[in-house]
DNA sequence: GCGCACCAGCTTCCATGCAAGTTGCCATCG
DNA sequence: CGATGGCAACTTGCATGGAAGCTGGTGCGC
C-alpha cells in the first residue's frame, strides 16, 4: 500500500495480503492462490478478463513460476482456463453452467441435510444452523442485503459441513466458488429473499426431529425454488453469460 | 518398451506412454499427468508410496517442472500430498475415506439417475446402460471378474454421463479415481457380485418408465447395498489404510 | 550407555533463461 | 483500395540453478 510507485489500474489485485507478516511461511504459491481467487470472487477479475501469468506476477510482487502453479489449481476448480501461449482467462457462466451448479447443489445438500438428521449429535449442528439463520433474519430485518447474503452463505456451508463429509463438503466449496459472482451480481435483482428464512426452519426443524427424508426433500426444494427463480431472471436478461 | 538401456525398478512408471507418436502435441505436464494416475490406479504406485519430483521426473525422461505441475493436479484431486521439503506421497484411503466416498457417490448418482428419468430422450441413456448392464451379466457368465468390473465401471459412468451435466460427472470421475483402487483389491474378496445386475435392470426400467423417484431411490438402494457389503469387510480385515 | 547438538544430504520452492507458438500489425503487392 | 505475406512482440512450456528447510545420522558431552 505504500509502496509509492504503484500504480492503479483496471484489474487491479493489490500487492500480497501482508507482505511482512509473521504468518507461518505461506508459500507464495499459496498467496498468490489466495489473492487470484479473492480477486475473482469480488469481481475485481470479471469473467472473460484475460491477462497474462507475466503481469499478475508483478501485480503481485513475485516471479512468473509461483503464479503459475496457483493458475493451475484455479484451472482444476474451473475458475480460469489457460489458453496455451495466449495467457489465462477467467471462466463466464452461462444460464446453462447455473443450471449443472444447482444441480450439483441440490444433490449435496439434500443429502448432508439427510445425514444430519441420522447423526446422534445433530442437535449442536441445528444449533449453529439456527444462529445461522438468526442472523439472516436479522439482516433482512435491517433491509441489510450483503449481510443477509452472508449469512445464508454460512448457514449453507455449516449444512454441508454438519454432514460429517469432508469431501462433500470440500466439492460444494468449489462449485460455490464458482458461482459466488453470480449470486453477488444478481442479489439487488431478485425479489426479497423472504422465503429462505421460514424455509431454513423447516429443514432446521426436520434435522432436529431426526426426519432424514423430510430433511433431505425440504433442503431439496428450497434450493430449487431458489434456483427456478433466479434461472428465468438470468435468461430474461438476455445473460449470455456471467 | 524396447528402449534396451532402460531398467525396471520398484515402482517404474516406464517412459512416456508414446514419445515420439504424432499425437497434437500433448504437454509434458499432460503426459505426466496421465502416467501417474495410471501408476496411483493400478497400484504400480502403492498408497504411502512416497518419492521425489526429481526420481519421477527422471524415470518419466523430463525435468522437474512438468512432474511437479502435474502433482499439483493430482493433489487438488486428492490423490497425492505434497509434504513440503520431504517429497510427494500416495493418499492412502481408511474405511472412513470410503464411508465419505461412498455417500457423495450415492448422491450424485440418484441425482443422475433422477436427472434422466426426467429426460425427454432418456430411451437412448437407457439403451447405453443396458448394454454395459449386458457386458456385465456376460462377464460374470464367463467368471471373469476384471471384465465384470471394466464393465460396472462403464455402467456407473454412463449414468453419470447421461445426466447432461458435466461438472456432475467429473465430480463422479474424481471421487472414483480415488476409489479404484480399493474396489481392485477387494474385487476378489467379496461375495459374487451377482446382485448388480438385477439391480441395475431396475434402474434403467424406472428411467424408461420416467418414474424420477423411483430411479433414485434404486440407485441410491444399490450404491447403499454395496456399500454396506464393502465397509464391514474393510474393518474386519483391519484395514488400517488402503 | 544415553541424550543432545550439529552437519551432510536430500527435498521442494522460486527465479530466471531459452525455445516454441500465436497474434496482430504493417508493408507490400495485385 | 483490398488482400496477403511476413515480421515483431508477447505468450506459455520447460529446463536449470540457487536458496531455504526438513531428516536422519554422527559424534560429542555427560
Amino acid at each position: 500500500m505504500e509502496d509509492g510507485a504503484r500504480r492503479f489500474c483496471p484489474g487491479m489485485i493489490g500487492p500480497l495480503p501482508a507482505p511482512t507478516e509473521r504468518s507461518p511461511t505461506p508459500s507464495l504459491v499459496e498467496s498468490a492462490y489466495a489473492a487470484l481467487k479473492h480477486a475473482i470472487r469480488t469481481n475485481v477479475f470479471a469473467p472473460g478478463y484475460q491477462g497474462s501469468e507475466q503481469e499478475i506476477a508483478a501485480q503481485l510482487g513475485m516471479s512468473r513460476t509461483p503464479v503459475h502453479e496457483a493458475i493451475i489449481r484455479l484451472q482444476e476448480e474451473g475458475l480460469v482456463r489457460v489458453l496455451p501461449r495466449r495467457g489465462v482467462v477467467v471462466c463466464a457462466l452461462s444460464p446453462e453452467d447455473m443450471r449443472e451448479i444447482y444441480e450439483v447443489v441440490i444433490a449435496l445438500e439434500s443429502a448432508s441435510a439427510g445425514l444430519i438428521a441420522a447423526r446422534e449429535d445433530r442437535e449442536a449442528a441445528a444449533a449453529t444452523l439456527e444462529a445461522a439463520n438468526a442472523e439472516m433474519a436479522s439482516a433482512l430485518a435491517r433491509e441489510d442485503l450483503v449481510a443477509w447474503a452472508e449469512a445464508d452463505e454460512r448457514f449453507h456451508q455449516r449444512l454441508v459441513e454438519g454432514s460429517g463429509n469432508r469431501r462433500l463438503a470440500r466439492i460444494f466449496e468449489t462449485v460455490m466458488d464458482q458461482s459466488h459472482r453470480a449470486r453477488l451480481l444478481t442479489l439487488r435483482l431478485r425479489p426479497k429473499p423472504v422465503l429462505s428464512v421460514e424455509e431454513h426452519k423447516g429443514i432446521v426443524a426436520a434435522i432436529r426431529t431426526g426426519e432424514v427424508a423430510a430433511a433431505e426433500g425440504l433442503a431439496r426444494a428450497h434450493r430449487a425454488r431458489a434456483r427456478d427463480q433466479l434461472l428465468p431472471l438470468l435468461r430474461q436478461l438476455g445473460m449470455r453469460h456471467l
